[in-house]
DNA sequence: GCCGTTTTCGGCCCGACTGTTTTCAGTCG
């Protein structure tokens, strides 16, 4: 983890504890500021050491000493003092459905509940239905509670929840009750991971709608049923909020429903200071209710005074500010996508033919790809030697002349060995058209020696870009520890660029990443990583990362043409 | 704890659903 995101991490937590301490101000204090540290796009050592901490947004003396006291000791005492604060048991269970502060608080002071094995044990002996205010429902609901906890893994891959949601979209928009469906919340804002799934339906007919949504075929469990909103949980675990609204306040809700939190709870600040109330029925003005805007998401924003802004942008890391000022970045779209920079192919351990995968592209519409097969130091994936890689050249010479209608360029992803060379000579690198750097071992490595590795290898001549720079592997592997502000410096120098690789679980650079990046003068590419036709499809993917991460058309290579992407400009 | 084109003190976003109650607290987003 970045130092950056330790910091915010820390914030995080405090902000957590105090929410279920009920001190809800100081909790949304932490909040904000943890959610500025995550988004800052310079070290957070270079800020302190400049004695600059407090002008972050969010942040003020007191944050500003627990951030230092972070650094110095690695260590916070207000965390600490708050961790102990808690019962034994409390932050545990109210990680379940249906528990929060108040219940978990009562349970262990009343029943001496310490964890959630205890409370189980205390729901099967009906013990809970004793108490006060509790019933043999919620004690039910408990079990079912740990139950689903107990199967279900943190959080989903935007990638394995996105088309979960295109088929609840489909499925509907079937309904002839439902006017207009769509997706909102973190899904809609596209974060690289979801807790749950949004569905936003516009209908006149709410009980049609909902009786429609909870009757879907993947059910689990119905957790909520009422004419506005309802909650489910798949079969897969996943939890899905549907919320019905009619058709005049659909833009409200929308914008009410997308998020994030912070971002609406800044948007309805400022609210609050120019005379509005934001829900997600419309804005109103404050002191008649008078109605002000509803239907039209874009029209809400205006009325606030500040331009529209696209969901993947809504984290409170800078937007508003932009927003009112009039700065926003004009950011890259699918549509200005031509190719793509990483496609793997059955000459190492993709499982198609470089035509088939050629084909595949151009059915999509890209005028270009990249075939980006393994070198031979990963043996495993049946890497491409130099004579291997001469025959490839080759083939893709010919492939490309019998395919018109795209260009396909040879290239290869190259490893960068514990050195920092690479493992194929100069002198073959030459002949290619697109060359991928990428580092497949040795994630173990200290910083330095990591940082230098890398370094050497974009000093090569014939790098293009370097893949998956930080190898992150999403809720799996951490990024292997790497100084990516000396990166990015001295890929900044050389001309080279940094990937955002496409495939869901490594959307690696990450969105702050990519930010960074740009702030050194990086250009980013946009690589799928495909070994499979279909695998083409995360394209859209990568280009959801390049927008939270603030990019321009201008800064992604792959909005070039081939002859300008192929042009030389290192320096 | 932070913040200030009213303010250095006194505010701080807003509503739906459940389970248990006879009017609402707790949870969630």
């Amino acid at each position: 983890m970045s130092l950056n995101a330790q910091v915010a991490s820390i914030l995080y937590e405090i902000s957590e504890i105090l929410t279920i301490k009920a001190d809800r101000f100081r909790s949304r204090a932490y909040s904000m500021a943890s959610q500025r540290v995550t988004a800052l796009t310079e070290d957070i050592r270079n800020v302190a050491e400049r004695g600059e901490l407090e002008q972050i947004p969010g942040v003020g003396k007191s944050i500003a000493m627990t951030i230092e006291e972070f650094l110095d000791t690695g260590e916070s005492t207000v965390l600490q003092e708050l961790r102990e604060s808690l019962p034994q048991g409390v932050p545990e269970m109210i990680t379940l459905e249906g528990i929060g502060p108040k219940i978990a608080m009562r349970l262990h002071q009343e029943l001496g509940v310490v964890g959630i094995k205890t409370l189980e044990e205390a729901a099967r002996q009906h013990r809970i239905r004793e108490l006060k205010g509790f019933g043999p429902k919620k004690e039910e609901n408990i079990l079912k509670a740990i139950e689903e906890h107990r199967s279900r893994s943190t959080r989903f891959l935007l990638g394995e929840a996105l088309p979960v949601i295109q088929g609840m979209l489909t499925y509907m928009s079937g309904c002839d009750a439902v006017r207009r469906v769509e997706m909102a919340g973190s899904a809609r804002r596209r974060k690289e991971t979801v807790g749950d799934l949004d569905v936003l339906v516009s209908s006149t007919d709410p009980e049609t709608a909902t009786a429609h949504f909870v009757s879907m075929p993947p059910i689990e469990r119905v957790l909520a049923q009422g004419p506005t909103k309802s909650t489910v949980v798949l079969k897969n675990m996943l939890q899905v909020d549907l919320r019905v609204i009619p058709p005049e306040s659909y833009g409200a809700a929308l914008q009410y429903f997308t998020g994030s939190k912070e971002h609406n709870v800044k948007l309805r600040t400022i609210g609050v200071k120019t005379g509005f109330k934001l829900n997600e029925y419309g804005l109103f003005r404050r002191h008649n209710d008078e109605l002000v805007e509803a239907e039209d998401e874009a029209k809400i924003y205006e009325a606030l005074g500040m331009m529209w802004m696209p969901p993947e942008l809504r984290e409170n890391t800078g937007e508003i500010e932009a927003a009112i000022e009039d700065r926003l970045p004009e950011l890259v779209t699918l549509d200005d996508i031509r190719g793509d920079l990483h496609v793997h192919t059955d000459w190492s351990d993709g499982h198609a033919s470089i035509a088939e995968m050629a084909e595949k592209a151009a059915e999509m519409g890209l005028e270009y790809i990249a075939i980006t097969d393994h070198t031979k130091a990963l043996g495993i994936a049946n890497g491409l030697d130099e004579e291997r890689l001469m025959k490839q050249i080759d083939e893709v010479r010919h492939v490309d002349e019998m395919h018109p209608e795209i260009r396909v360029l040879a290239g290869t992803e190259c490893d960068i060995r514990r050195n920092g060379r690479l493992d194929i000579s100069d002198e073959v690198l030459a002949e290619l058209d697109w060359v991928v750097a990428a580092v497949h071992s040795g994630f173990k490595m200290e910083e330095q020696a990591m940082t230098t590795r890398v370094v050497e290898a974009i000093q090569n001549e014939h790098v293009d870009t370097v893949a998956h720079p930080t190898g992150r592997l999403i809720q799996r592997r951490s990024p292997y520890a790497l100084d990516l502000d000396a990166v990015f410096e001295a890929a900044a120098e050389r001309g080279v660029m940094m990937e955002i690789n496409c495939y869901p679980e490594r959307l690696d650079l990450s969105d702050v990443n990519s930010r960074r990046a740009k702030e050194h003068g990086v250009k980013m590419t946009l690589g799928t990583d495909a070994h499979t036709p279909s695998e083409l499809e995360f394209l859209p993917m990568g280009v959801s990362v390049a927008k939270r991460g603030w990019l321009e058309a201008t800064d992604v290579a792959n909005t070039f043409t081939v002859e300008k992407l192929l042009k030389p400009q290192k320096g």
